[in-house]
DNA sequence: CAGCGTCTGTCGGCCAGCCGACATCGATCC
DNA sequence: GGATCGATGTCGGCTGGCCGACAGACGCTG
């Protein structure tokens, strides 16, 4: 074992701020959990699991609820919430098709803390918390996989607490676009068009405001031709644009 | 799909919000690294990790810098944050003796977003990257411990995501001394010394507001006898009417 | 001891954004 | 077709808490 002693640094420091681009890449790989694992693993992970269904709005499982189970989304979507002590409903993210959810609390014991809702009809594979666990220990590499998950999500989340702290709503309303469109927004040319159907109080719920707010800044920034709504689904004229709101000013 | 704001309506069941005994019990287990480690893992570790020493106010490692260590702290404290765009601190979370940390953005990859200074002369145990991950893939039971400190994290990053987001900045003192408390707390009879010395600024990063707000709210809380600081320390003298204040009114 | 830097306490002006209230616009369902 | 229900827009009043400013207090250091 070596003894180092390390100066004293009052290094300067000054690292830039992650951009979409940073955030794209860090964010994109590790949240596909089904899409990493290769196809022998994920047989092995049918043979444990059982396949479920849930009805648009149906919960997977609730705040309170024992986590027995860890779960992994086929098709469909799922929100992770909380609610609130107000009865407000806050989402901390939501899930799309490949990706792992109830996890942490999995992983953790103890019950579940949040809520994971349904929002269209999905299929999940519901895996038992200790067949999990042997599968892991059995598996390394998918227990590093996890981490790598886990670790994502920690990142994010730090991410949006940075931003609630510091941001007025209108540029939280803006990282909040252009997060979710870097993970999900399909990129035709300059624009990018993002196909997740999102309700204004869903976005409020997201980024901590109330639900007139929202409208207020979206449709400022319709007016600033930076984007337009169709049908619930954000469609982004001008990203560089939104990526000024949010850098700068 | 319908966003319920009132839960009573259909929650049929409702359960009860994490009081402080419950915090307590989920928290304090897996966060300290070390002591979870049984002595053969502990030598093992030994062998792959170098000592560092770190004066107060030294960094650890700064957000941009290459994550290509995981710490843990052996003495002393470590103070996790991020800066805002305008340059404000914004505290995440301290490290205690025991702890590890810099882990997340190793099982990531990629570079650290967050930076970890020492508060007071600290020693830690640095440990490469990949010797880790070596380490974990021989150690199947330790990448498990690994997982529930980041799922440990996760949770109480959420946990002050939504206290940001649905309290006023009084109730969210009142749970950051509770949470602290119940971590770090030293409890005699009906009252609790919480041996950290903080400052006011330090309080008001971690909580998201203003210098002078914590100041106000602090004061109040004194005057109404919940709790007296001395040389920085809190000590809380009615940890029931802290409770109260941050559940119901 | 003086001098200095950091922390605490207090006050008042000011404004972002919350909240209630309503009107409209689509869907969906008899 | 009407009726119902959720999602949008828009407006104004009200206020929590931010921010600048300044005055002690406390603990270092020379």
């Amino acid at each position: 074992m070596t003894i180092k002693i390390v100066a004293a640094a009052t290094a300067p420091q000054g690292y830039p701020p992650a951009d979409a681009a940073d955030i794209a890449s860090t964010l994109v790989a590790p949240s596909n959990f089904l899409a990493q694992l290769g196809p022998e693993y994920y047989a092995a992970l049918l043979d444990i699991a059982t396949v479920q269904h849930f009805g648009k709005g149906d919960f997977v499982f609730r705040a309170g609820a024992p986590g027995s189970n860890v779960y992994f989304l086929r098709s469909g979507k799922v929100k992770i919430h909380q609610l609130s002590p107000l009865g407000r409903e806050i989402i901390l993210w939501f899930c799309f098709s490949g990706e792992i959810f109830g996890l942490a609390e999995v992983a953790r014991g103890g019950g579940r803390v949040v809520n994971a809702q349904a929002c269209e009809a999905s299929e999940v594979l519901a895996v038992p918390q200790e067949k999990f666990r042997d599968f892991l220990e059995r598996n390394p590499r998918l227990a590093m996989l996890s981490m790598q998950v886990l670790s994502s999500r920690l990142r994010v989340l730090g991410e949006m607490f940075v931003n609630l702290v510091a941001d007025d709503v209108s540029t939280r309303v803006a990282k909040l676009i252009l997060r979710l469109s870097a993970r999900y927004g399909t990129r035709v040319g300059k624009e990018v068009f993002l196909n997740i159907p999102l309700t204004h109080q869903e976005i409020a719920d997201m980024v901590g405001t109330s639900r007139q707010t929202v409208t207020s800044v979206l449709s400022s920034l319709k007016r600033q031709g930076v984007l337009s709504i169709d049908n619930r689904r954000i469609h982004i004229e001008s990203e560089e644009l939104l990526n000024e709101l949010t850098h700068g000013s």
